[in-house]
DNA sequence: TGTGTGTTGACAGG
DNA sequence: CCTGTCAACACACA
């Protein structure tokens, strides 16, 4: 039997570890590889002009692996329910193959796409391979409730067992656009630090892992969020657009590992490629998971509305050269490190400025390369201390935090060039510069660079009991009335009673 | 229902 | 480098 196959392309851009593609080769006559740009996603999503770049360099590097093997990437505009009729008849397709996606707008998507499949009678399948997990099963397992924490979810998993790793391996063209094609502005492109594609991740990731003891000895809090260089792989782009298969990195990474001391989860690299599950696993099962009202597990704050504080922010004029050298970091490159983005979101939310994570979530999707639906939501929810994470008392300083790692302010005078005469001693705080330094810096505070937006100590001293107010209100599934009960009993009685015991 | 724990705080003091 | 304190959270498990 000979077929005609159309694999979809979507996340999963790549030839490696590709079990649809694989279930589309499988005794096909012709297999047309396909990419829709679909205008939900420019419609619906923001997607800055780097990751556009990112996108587009991917779709040409599997397009040039595509023509290896006699074959090349179709990249159509369209909505996937219009154009596939079409395309089914076009090419007299027989079968639909595609990679499982579990982001809601993809769900609804594919169940769509499958039913008009069915109308026209042309089989479908699709295959897990974005993530480590079925998903699904993970929150099936857990009994049908969502792992709220890692050490949960390790155990759900752990209780799954292994995971697989999927065995390795025309006539007219439609071509992949280039950005000006697309009417998009290429003016503010940053430079292309971390070019898109399968071959380029593949490079990348057999690099990392030949520095075997580096791999071995990893603890993502010990890495530095303001090194001159990434302190971390940057394979995080490349894991979200499936141009590295997550389970390609695993087994890489239990091939290092193997007959090694090595590092474990949550700290290690095994450990990164979970949490991603984790918040997968919790963006499948929580509903509104990137909203805060509707989310049944999200604190509800009442955090200001402050367009001026929310563009200072998200452009970099803050007064705090750490927060705007991430910004600006972050903008120009398209990433920044896990710490930088926490020290900037505590600082946009329950920080300093008190402004919703679903904002700094909507500035993180613009611009990070990595941005990922479920990853972007989890992590805002977690350092607004609304969701996963509950210690508010936690604070960083956007003047000490940063100086743990980069006494010399170096980082800051890499992507605040207007600050690099600034004296070490006041690089974090230049508004504390006596007027005399700040001349002889060529820098004047509020002329040049502006002064602070915030006080730190007043705003986050007032912010924790903003937040105490609207834990005390949260009850997520209790009754209200009962926790407050609860509460006081606790606080009265347990607090005396470790204290003395203690003291004997 | 109490207790231990939680990838990644700041700061003072030894 | 380590520790305890600050003031205090929820989740998970026994």
């Amino acid at each position: 039997m000979s077929q005609n196959s159309i694999h979809w392309f979507r996340k999963g851009l790549r030839l490696h570890d590709n079990p649809a593609l694989m279930a589309a080769l499988r005794d096909s006559r012709h297999i047309y590889p396909l990419f829709l740009l679909d205008p939900w996603f420019p419609n619906n999503t923001r997607i800055g002009i780097n990751r556009w770049r990112f996108l587009i360099q991917t779709l040409r590097d599997l397009d040039n692996s595509l023509k290896d093997l006699n074959s090349r990437l179709f990249v159509i505009q369209g909505s996937p329910t219009e154009v596939f009729p079409e395309l089914f008849e076009k090419w007299n397709i027989s079968r639909l193959t595609f990679e499982v996606d579990t982001e809601p707008y993809s769900r609804r998507r594919d169940e769509e796409v499958i039913r008009v499949a069915e109308r026209c009678g042309v089989e479908v399948i699709s295959k897990i391979s974005h993530t480590l997990y079925n998903i699904d099963r993970i929150i099936e397992e857990n009994n049908g409730k969502t792992p709220m924490t890692y050490v949960r979810f390790q155990s759900v998993v752990a209780a799954i067992g292994v995971i697989t790793l999927h065995s390795k391996d025309h006539e007219e063209h439609f071509g992949i656009p280039s950005l000006e094609d697309l009417g998009l502005d290429t003016s503010s492109l940053g430079p292309d630090l971390f070019p898109g594609g399968e071959q380029e991740a593949l490079r990348r990731l057999d690099e990392h892992m030949q520095r075997t003891s580096w791999v071995c000895n990893f603890e993502k809090p010990q890495t530095s969020p303001n090194s001159l260089n990434p302190s971390t792989t940057v394979l995080s782009p490349y894991v979200r657009f499936g141009c590295l298969s997550a389970r390609t990195f695993w087994w890489k990474l239990v091939d290092v590992y193997r007959g090694k001391k090595h590092s474990h989860p949550p700290v290690s690299l095994h450990g990164q490629l979970l949490w991603r599950e984790f918040f997968y696993t919790t963006a499948r099962g929580i509903p509104n998971f990137n909203k805060m009202q509707g989310n049944p597990h999200c604190v509800q704050v009442d955090w200001d509305s402050n367009p001026e504080l929310l563009s200072a922010w998200s452009e970099a004029r803050t007064g705090f050269p750490f927060i705007d050298a991430i910004m600006t970091q972050l903008r120009q490159e398209g990433w920044i490190h896990h710490l930088a983005r926490h020290a900037v979101a505590c600082f946009l939310t329950r920080g300093d400025l008190w402004i919703s994570w679903e904002e700094g979530q909507k500035v993180f999707e613009e611009l990070l390369l990595d941005a990922d639906w479920s990853l972007n939501a989890g992590n805002w929810q977690w350092l607004s201390a609304s969701t996963f994470f509950h210690q508010y008392f936690r604070v960083y300083s956007p003047i000490a935090f940063g100086k743990k790692t980069d006494k010399y302010g170096d980082y800051i005078k890499k992507y605040l060039p207007g600050l690099k005469m600034f004296p070490a001693d006041y690089i974090y705080e230049p508004w504390k510069a006596p007027r005399s330094i700040q001349e002889r810096a060529g820098c004047i505070v509020g002329k040049d660079y502006p002064r602070p937006i915030v006080d730190h100590m007043v705003a986050h001293k007032k912010n924790l009991q903003r937040m105490k107010a609207a834990y005390a209100k949260h009850s997520p599934e209790e009754n209200p009335i009962e926790k407050g009960q609860k509460r006081k009993a606790k606080s009265s009685m347990e607090m005396p009673q470790k204290k003395a015991a203690k003291l004997y």
